[in-house]
DNA sequence: GTGAAAGCGCTAACAA
DNA sequence: TTGTTAGCGCTTTCAC
């Protein structure tokens, strides 16, 4: 019994009698051996490793802040727990997008690591460098929050139709000036969830005219922007923020001013994150998928990497909307 | 210039002419050389990896919930963050606490990953089986949360210190009769927090009778603790609870009394996770500085791998209060 | 201070 | 179906 035989048997290779499997396996489960991915490697197979994109300056940003935004958290949830379904394993990379030299560090991780594949988050999704290094050294990759095709799958949890789930909620019970507070702009579904909430305001035959304001996702943006909105000469009934800590910002602003949510504004947060449901009142809000996305991502890879025909994109993992306390009928 | 110059280069030995380093130095930035950590696992060297190992059913459990424990946030803020500047990387692995094959488990881990340092966690820092099995492999590692001496470096935020200082701050304000919700008996550190509280109050002469309850760190769980201390002939002033959750319980349960905190009833709480913040009232908890921890652990790793005399031990990074408004005068 | 040779544990390609 | 050979990209050891 050759060591070739062994190794065919660990790469469930079809080309073995099922005794001598049988006979090979039973010696591996009694020794406890499991290859080195190292070795497996070096001889020219997978690496076994799975590498998830995040962007560092804002990553950090929110683990400093513990502010209880559990978007890595999710990943993991998703991405590690499919990975390790498939005895593959994920790793967490962190690099700059803002940075001239993101295929510089992209490519040490790459050259270091030799992943498999690579899960790109917003805002790496849609980065045309990003996506044309993977492309050329033929890695398999996802993009989470993106809806081009090309390279890599695209997965997306329908920013658009999340926004506009979320206006047509407040447009349900009787809102006519629903504000929106949109993210930075290089976050391309900054600009979808716009998109989603001016088509729901539009069918509605309704103006948006003043009701859109930008921030950049942070506590202080959102301060900013809802003030804009309530400066208006005729302001919102009801708003919906582009993430939690905007909307966190606006219930503090609203709380300052006197104006009582949801009774005076209703109020609409994305993303979900744990804090949403401990605020007073409680934010409804439109809640990501970002495990499922995660291990969405994750099975598309690894069923590449096995050669299988990829599914129809993107893969569509709609938000839903979570109703709490701070939305009330007009 | 031979392969084996470039080798040395990568590796800081101190035989190379300053003048070759430049020069191989230049080829590599100009190139972006990075060597692959599985070639130069096989060659001989380190892996460039190191393991954090954690609980899969609570970390699990945990994510799930998305009640914004950020406990494995914190970790990879400092330990990713200090292996990078290293050049290491850091892989989160779950494993089983409570099954049999804990070592099978670890074994495969190690085996496939090769890692060159392993960080414990509770409730694994002080399992036997497993420090037994990596003191044997001869893997450096540490041990987060414990006290013991033994194989590993030693990492505690001092459970028993700020279990007194909690309750001291209560006794500071007055109170007499403090209450104390104990995490589970398989966590080292509930029976240190334990010691501390009990510490406080005897040093205070005054009687810990009927005033200790036990749970497991769920909020179930704490609410039938804090039911137990309520329901008590003689009730407590303060209640000092061993994790948010358990405190989050016995809040809510005070709500439904009709017990209204601070007023009728001071409420410690331990982790200062984010939601603590967001309650009303906000609750004063110990906050343990999981990062710093973790970051000094990764340190610690990479320098006995460097061959350097380890520092004397436990390392105590210790933990504070941070006041908020669930504590008042008795 | 630098180069050459051997080998790490595995797999792909080929031979039997 | 199984065994053999070569080589992946490094680092170690030893020679120069």
């Amino acid at each position: 019994m050759s060591l070739q035989t062994v190794s065919r048997v660990i790469n469930k290779e079809l080309s073995v009698r099922p005794d001598t499997t049988a006979r090979v396996q039973e010696a591996i489960d009694r020794l406890g051996y499991v290859p080195s991915i190292a070795a497996q490697r070096m001889g020219g197979s997978r690496s076994y490793l799975i590498v998830a994109l995040n962007d560092r300056e804002r990553t950090i940003a929110d683990w400093q802040a513990r502010q209880g935004t559990d978007w890595i958290d999710q990943m993991l949830l998703g991405g590690m727990l499919t990975c390790a379904e498939h005895g593959y394993r994920l790793i967490v990379e962190l690099v700059d997008t803002h940075s001239d030299h993101i295929e510089r560090e992209l490519m040490a991780a790459i050259a270091a690591l030799q992943p498999d594949g690579v899960i790109l988050t917003p805002p790496h999704s849609e980065n045309p460098l990003i996506v044309r290094l993977l492309d050329a050294q033929g890695i398999s990759f996802a993009r989470i929050g993106s809806l081009q095709d090309g390279a890599g799958f695209a997965l997306t949890m329908d920013d658009e139709h999340a926004a506009r789930i979320a206006t047509e909620h407040l447009l349900g019970i009787g809102h006519k000036r629903v504000g929106f507070i949109a993210g930075p702009a290089d976050y391309a579904l900054s600009g979808r969830r716009i998109n989603g909430w001016q088509a729901a305001m539009t069918a509605a035959a309704l103006d948006v005219h003043d009701l859109l304001a930008h921030g950049d996702f942070s506590y202080p943006s959102g301060c900013v922007a809802a003030a804009a909105l309530l400066d208006a000469s005729e302001p919102p009934t009801a708003i919906i923020a582009s993430n939690d800590q905007m909307a966190l910002a606006t219930l503090e602003t609203c709380r300052a001013r006197g104006i009582a949510v949801p009774h005076d504004l209703s109020l609409v947060s994305f993303d979900n994150t744990p804090v949403v449901r401990f605020t007073h009142p409680p934010l409804t809000a439109i809640d990501q998928p970002i495990a499922e996305v995660a291990a969405r991502a994750v099975t598309l890879i690894i069923a590449d990497l096995a050669g299988k025909e990829p599914p129809p994109q993107p893969i569509i993992v709609p938000a839903t909307l979570v109703l709490r306390g701070s939305t009330a009928a007009c």
